[in-house]
DNA sequence: AGTTAAATTGGAAACGTTTCCAATTCACGA
DNA sequence: TCGTGAATTGGAAACGTTTCCAATTTAACT
């Protein structure tokens, strides 16, 4: 169909230079009436539009923000952060450039050359899990901020959920039913992994808060995702004194709690009550009863840590050095029918 | 840090002219290894990165590409069919443009007016469920490959799951050991929604390609997503001749699936077999037994709709006429333990 | 050493915008 | 009817590449 038409097209259509035309599409003031019909009408007709890589040569500003993620298949959560994310840009008219780096640090290096030579505004880091992440020099050329992981010296903006507060918040809804044994499931212990030692530390601070005396016994850690809740909640029953309540650290845990709690006959959430964490929809949903847990800000990570670069490109084009900002997002609890 | 080197920089630099610095980038032949060696030197001590906007323009190709998603912070799949046309595209040296449009007609047509805008090489469209779908006609003035649907004339080259075949293996699956007595839990009957209607099609062949007769009372439909499951099954085990297998629609039937077989103390696979469609791991491997599934070709599908885009950009440079192209994907069986 | 063909090189033009400056037109009051 | 300042307009230059052509250098022969 239509050829591809420019701005010289239009001027010569609208027999107008091709400033005014420009002028016209940028609505500058300064146009009369009159010219701007003739102009939007040869615009209509020809089909136009602007071709935003010469906007950019011209204007300097590629209004193109770069998303790198760790590994965005194999989490049900990715496209919770990459919407937030590209919903923000899309408010101040910046497209995503999307890229996986499955945590390959060449792949990593090389997503980040690309976005360079694209000239993007700023560069958005998203990882799967909420761990710390080591960035090469490079990503420093322009505003980054991270998003659910954190750089060791805090030189980089990032946003990370506030795993401590989730644990207290989650355990706290546990003791207002009137549990006082309450179990935690959790994974490894590893201090590279805020996830366990956040929500374990805000499970015990709710604890300590009500004058609950901490019992090792009631903690079970493992690694195995598949065993951990089925196992964990078994042995933390089979004890002189089981707990009432089990704080699971992620839903998938508590599919296997519910496994283990239904295999000994044990009523949900009458006899034990189980609060989850991630709120993964899916799961949270199907099970019976609904399950508890606290939500993880996916998304508003992501609108976080795209409004942090805007602040940060706005405040580098005043001509002032934007320190980096950091925040911790709240986990509110989905109440269900678990707890 | 640096500030930001032109090519006329790297040829001032080098002593060169700028058409040979191009040539070198470019590795073009006819440089002789001297001249090559100073270029690349001056490369390296200005951090000089070419910048893609005016490559673009002079070239006229953007080395981009549009990736639309109806939704994709609802599903657990986006990050797979995002990744497979994600990392198809930058095997290709190709970037992706990604843009969350909600399902909202407004905001898919600004998005692809936006495509468009940023001259990108083809659009790719991904829906979150198998459904058809309508596009504005402006898309058709590049290339399109749609993922996961399909559009009414077939206009456009699409690729979708095999839901017919990954019903009848499913069902395969279940009469290899020995089941006669298979029940179907479905979404509501819709022949709007191919996942519905393909699957229980697939279940029907495969039980006519086994003399067995097809049994009406065996097949329970419900659009709730989180009570289906469980009623279902309920549903399908209080009548005269119960199923002693039970083919899930998906992943998250098969939970309740397993909640209402445990109430019942019905042992899986031994009682009552179960096999799930959508293969999502996270469900799958936490069940217990864990679930045997059907799993959803997304990240092929990905890699097939990008692989689609090249094809039909390669067709039309070589001056042909791209005739759209349709492909239905296998979705394999990942035995667990609950058949 | 001299000739010629081949290899290498420099640099202008073009890609499609925006912006700036100079030139033109307009409106209005004297 | 003019004159004046303001509003509008046209078009050249510039953004950073690639590509093409012409010019120069090199290499290979007599």
């Amino acid at each position: 169909m239509a050829e591809k038409n420019t701005l010289n097209d239009i001027a010569a259509r609208a027999g107008v230079g091709v400033g005014t035309v420009s002028r016209v599409l940028n609505n500058h003031p300064n146009v009369s009436a009159k010219t701007r019909d003739k102009v939007l009408h040869a615009i209509a007709e020809l089909d136009y539009r602007p071709n935003f890589s010469a906007r950019h040569m011209r204007t300097q500003r590629s209004q193109l923000l770069g998303f790198l993620t760790d590994k965005v298949a194999t989490t049900p959560f990715a496209g919770q952060i990459i919407q937030g994310a590209q919903e923000t840009a899309w408010q101040q008219g910046r497209i995503l450039m999307v890229v996986n780096t499955d945590s390959d640090p060449a792949l990593t290096h090389a997503a980040i050359e690309v976005f360079l030579e694209r000239d993007v505004e700023g560069i958005l880091y998203a990882a799967m899990s909420h761990h710390v992440v080591e960035l090469p020099p490079s990503v420093h050329k322009v505003p980054v901020a991270l998003a659910n992981c954190f750089s060791a010296d805090h030189a980089l903006s990032s946003v990370v959920p506030d795993e401590e507060r989730g644990g207290r918040e989650a355990t706290e809804a546990l003791l207002r039913q009137g549990h006082r044994r309450i179990g935690m499931i959790n994974f490894a212990d590893n201090p590279a992994v805020p996830a366990a030692t956040g929500r374990q530390a805000g499970y015990r601070k709710a604890l300590a808060a009500h004058g609950i005396a901490f019992d090792e016994r009631l903690i079970y850690h493992s690694e195995d995702d598949d065993e951990r809740g089925f196992v964990g909640t078994l042995t933390l029953l089979d004890q002189p004194d089981p707990p009432t309540a089990l704080f699971c650290v992620n839903d998938r845990t508590a599919i296997g709690a519910y496994n283990a709690l239904h295999e000994r006959g044990l009523r949900i959430p009458d006899q034990v009550a189980v609060i989850g964490f991630d709120d993964q929809a899916i799961i949270a949903g199907a099970l019976r009863p609904t399950l508890s847990s606290m939500a993880l800000p996916h998304r508003a990570m992501g609108q976080w840590a795209a409004t942090e670069l805007f602040r940060q490109i706005d405040r580098a084009a005043a001509g002032h050095d934007p320190a980096p900002t950091h925040a911790m997002l709240h986990c509110p609890l989905v109440a269900r029918r678990s707890h």
